[in-house]
DNA sequence: TATTGTTATACTCTATAACTATA
DNA sequence: TATAGTTATAGAGTATAACAATA
């Protein structure tokens, strides 16, 4: 292991742990979490899915999701579907009402995060942006 | 609040919360949890402070900051000294113990992150280091 | 009065183990 | 038997409110 590698590793950890906390503090509608909003968004922007589908995407456990997806559905975010073929699953999908809450809660948390963002160069929002897709791939393996 | 900005947040949102997800379940040695080790690791780089100081840095509340602290303190890697001109403090600092153990798992974490970055291609490395200050300075606003 | 830290309490987030229903 | 999902349970992580001790 290449000692560039464990340094890297090293700051990189401290500082998601550090920005993920400050993320997760921001709440603007105290009805819903950061998790279910974030596995509203999968099923938003995705489609219809089985729960342990939106599990795997999420990379949490199916129990995990299980309750998510429980409070999802119990605001009326979400609806089941039973599927006639395997009838051990449902579908997942958004409702309207889904939509507008995703809609409102992510432009204002990502107002907040954009608020801070305007300080920033250019230079730092490009490599912001270049990180983000080197970031979704060291989580999805 | 330019288009670009909300776009570059969403993304950076998501990405964010999966990737620390992935880091918090890595666990290496059950006996301390990731909180525990930044707040230890914090301790151990900038030296003995009061736990109003490491909350700050860490930013977390004081309450937060008081469990860590009693955990780490009973397992013996941090102990206090009081704190003579001004007897509401008390300083904290790692012990030897606290050494050797952040020692040995931040080489055991870092290797488990590590061994992944070694997929990535320099370029991919390049992007990571340079998101690593940026997100620092995100964090600590 | 203001500040530092702690205690009490509660909620979020997530996991593992055991279970049910279906294939 | 294997798979999809749920229930039960527990521990980690964090916060706010109320409090105690000290300045």
């Amino acid at each position: 292991m290449p000692p560039d590698h464990a340094e890297l590793a090293s700051a990189l950890r401290l500082s998601l742990l550090r920005a993920a906390r400050r993320l997760r503090s921001q709440r603007v509608n105290t009805a819903v979490t950061l998790s279910q909003l974030s596995a509203l968004s999968t099923v938003g922007k995705c489609g219809p899915m089985s729960a342990g589908e939106i599990a795997a995407i999420e990379r949490v456990q199916p129990p995990s999701m299980t309750k998510i997806l429980a409070s999802l559905e119990s605001a009326g975010w979400v609806e089941r579907s039973s599927q006639p073929e395997d009838r051990r699953q449902s579908i997942i999908a958004i409702t309207q009402a889904g939509r507008e809450l995703l809609a409102e809660e992510t432009r204002a948390r990502d107002q907040w995060l954009a608020k801070r963002l305007v300080e920033f160069s250019a230079e730092d929002l490009r490599k912001l942006g270049e990180a983000v897709e080197v970031l979704d791939r060291l989580g999805s393996e």
